[in-house]
DNA sequence: GTCTTGAAATCG
DNA sequence: GATTTCAAGACG
């Protein structure tokens, strides 16, 4: 940065020790570590700056987490460079980046990494300036509408918005009717958000979540009071989003999981819609959850707080259940109101009447229910299984499921001409068969979806077919007959809503050896469902699943919180997440067993497994009662950096709340 | 991770 | 006694 030589450099006059976080993966390194500043750069060497020091010898990226006047330790060396006097990491992201990694077993370092996008050079120069950002958060003299009218449908709703206004921080676990503009409520709650004052932050699963929001901010605010994250923008664009929210040019930030540490002045609302998405769960260590995150952030900042989906998850339940949050829902009569009409049917074609149901393998109320949507000129949403999954597999003369004889877990093939072997055990199991009927042929339980598609198509020629999936996601359909065969979460929105939506994939669904399986069946039909129109204006619903099934029950009574609390008190009597605290250490067994063996782990802590991991590696669960949680972290991490001081070869993974535990 | 350190091992 | 090797420990 400058010519000084090493030798004459001295140290800046005020607050001369800069402490700095090191950019290394060494769990026993996380802390910080003191520098000398040199005079020279004094004026850049500020708080949350990207900075480079002599670490071991050797230059390493750091960052510059705050200026102190003096330092415990004897002999400091200088800091070497400041990368960029842009302090793109602010004070109250350095604190919730410090939580975040204490709740999840992890290092500071990991999560800055996921908080702060790599630094793009270029978009900086273009920016100019070394300002610090101002705090420049909305001022209460703009003009905000807000409109209350949209919340009316849920008693508690428009007290929400209000107490967003007046600068409180209401908490609110929000059940969405089916049929709602989930975006324009966001957008009406932002809205109140900056109309007190305040900023707000909004994580959604995926781009087409964050298309429809970004619409309706710029419906509500205009264009330029939000600014939309993503990691789907590229190297450039994300950077230059980053720094615009860094540098509090919008009061909102909006984004997908990449944007749960983005910066926002003057933090008054987070939110999250439809929390039990897992795209929600970030992949890479220490794997925080973007639910997690922003309530933590709630939590520190004192903002308010919103966690939305038309379903709800075990975990928001508990934020209920715990008088953290209150929930926000309709009355019984307006949900009946809003609700298609919604029937459960087995899973047996009807061959004699309806040959094109049968060569759609469709049951016949699913077939005739679309043909006559289909004649009154209303589109049809058919929501079939994911491709990419293991299929499971059945009988293929009984359809019961087929099960491994050793474990009872579900068989999968692994190719399509494979043997079946066990999801969970991993045997193999070659001479399969049914216990009910003697069979010994199988098949895969889930068929794709354009094979679906194509068959749906034959069944009513001159019906125009969209798909939309993986390759291709569609935003709206046209109203009008028309089919659409959708994959879970990517089904596009119809004009004036659908006059049927089929739900194709609940074997699928329902067989998953998860935890969550019941939970996630119920929050893609939700989903699903929510946009069909309500039974009055003829909207149905058909689900191809055993109408007895809790989930199916939760569905036809449009009752997801009645479901949540089910599996939650479920969960509570099994010892299972969220109703205990888990942690799972994975990786080679002597390697697992090591960790585990030097852990202090809390008294009442629970060592559960081994379990098979992929590649040989093993996993072990640790379970203990919520109120241990951060001990059970503090161990895990010391553990690991124990193992690290010691050089020990094998890489462990810690993951906290580990979204499946099979 | 890399670098330093000090004690043990090896060599002439 | 000098030189090399290696594991342990520190890293500001």
């Amino acid at each position: 940065m400058t010519g000084t030589r090493r030798s004459d450099r001295r140290p800046a006059p005020g607050s001369p020790v800069a402490r700095v976080c090191v950019d290394v993966p060494l769990a026993h390194l996380d802390r910080p570590f003191d520098y000398l500043v040199p005079a020279e750069l004094d004026a850049e060497a500020l708080p949350g700056v990207r900075v480079k020091v002599r670490f071991a010898g050797q230059l390493v990226d750091g960052w510059l987490l705050e200026r102190v006047e003096r330092s415990d330790h004897p002999r400091l060396a200088y800091l070497e460079k400041v990368v960029s006097p842009v302090p793109v990491l602010a004070p109250e992201i350095a604190q919730l980046a410090r939580a975040v990694a204490d709740r999840y077993a992890g290092s500071l370092a990991d999560v800055l990494r996921l908080a702060v996008p790599p630094r793009h050079a270029r978009v900086e120069k273009e920016l100019g300036g070394t300002a610090p950002p101002a705090d420049t958060a909305p001022t209460g003299a703009d003009a905000v509408p807000v409109d209350p009218r949209g919340w009316r449908d849920y008693p508690a709703g428009p007290a929400f918005l209000r107490a967003l206004t007046g600068g409180r921080a209401p908490r609110a676990v929000w059940s969405a009717l089916p049929g709602e503009d989930w975006a324009a409520r966001y957008a009406d709650a932002v809205a109140a958000t900056v109309a007190g004052g305040r900023g707000a932050l909004v994580v959604v699963a995926d781009a087409r979540d964050l298309d429809r929001l970004d619409v309706a901010l710029t419906g509500t605010l205009g264009p330029d009071r939000h600014v939309c994250l993503s990691a789907a923008l590229g190297p450039a664009r994300r950077y230059r989003a980053f720094l615009a929210a860094r540098r509090g040019e919008a009061p909102v930030v909006i984004g997908t999981r990449a944007a749960m540490f983005a910066p926002v002045g003057r933090l008054g609302l987070v939110a999250i819609w439809d929390d039990g998405d897992d795209l929600h769960a970030e992949p890479r260590a220490p794997y925080p959850h973007a639910r997690e995150v922003l309530l933590t952030r709630a939590q520190l900042g004192g903002a308010a707080a919103l966690v939305g989906g038309y379903a709800r998850t075990a975990e928001a339940q508990l934020l209920v259940e715990t008088s953290w949050a209150r929930e926000v829902v309709a009355d019984r009569a307006t949900v009946r109101a809003r609700t298609p009409a919604i029937v459960p049917t087995g899973d047996d074609p009807q061959l004699a009447r309806d040959p094109g149901a049968a060569t759609a393998r469709l049951p016949s109320l699913a077939w005739t229910t679309a043909r006559d949507t289909l004649r009154a000129d209303a589109p049809v949403l058919v929501q079939v299984p994911r491709r990419g999954y293991l299929p499971s597999v059945a009988c293929a003369d009984c359809r019961t499921p087929a099960r491994c004889p050793h474990c009872a877990g579900p068989l999968a093939l692994p190719s399509a001409a494979g043997t079946p072997a066990c999801r969970w055990c991993g045997r193999v199991a070659a001479a399969y068969a049914c216990p009910e009927c003697g069979g010994r042929r199988l098949r895969a339980s889930v068929t794709g979806a354009r094979r679906t598609a194509e068959e749906l198509g034959r069944a009513f020629p001159g019906v125009p077919v969209r798909t939309s999936g993986r390759e291709e996601v569609l935003t709206t359909v046209p109203a009008g007959a028309g089919l659409v065969i959708a994959t879970p979460g990517a089904e596009p929105v119809a004009e004036a809503g659908y006059g049927a939506v089929l739900l194709l994939d609940s074997w699928a669904l329902l067989t998953r050896a998860d935890l969550r399986a019941g939970e996630e069946a119920l929050r893609r039909w939700l989903t699903a469902a929510a946009l069909a129109r309500p039974a009055s204006a003829g909207g149905r619903v058909v689900v191809v699943a055993d109408g007895a099934l809790a989930p199916v029950q939760a569905l036809l009574r449009w009752d997801a919180a009645w479901f949540a609390a089910r599996e939650l008190a479920e969960r509570r009597e099994l010892g299972f997440p969220p109703a205990v605290k888990m942690a799972s250490v994975t990786g080679p067994a002597e390697a697992v067993a090591d960790l585990l063996a030097g852990a202090r782990l809390p008294d009442d802590a629970e060592v559960l497994g081994p379990v098979p991991a992929d590649e040989g590696r093993e996993r072990m669960l640790v379970r203990v009662p919520r109120a241990r949680a951060a001990a059970l972290a503090e161990a895990l991490h010391t553990a690991a950096g124990q193992r690290t001081a010691r050089k020990a070869a094998d890489p462990v993974r810690l993951q906290v709340d580990p979204l499946s535990l099979f």
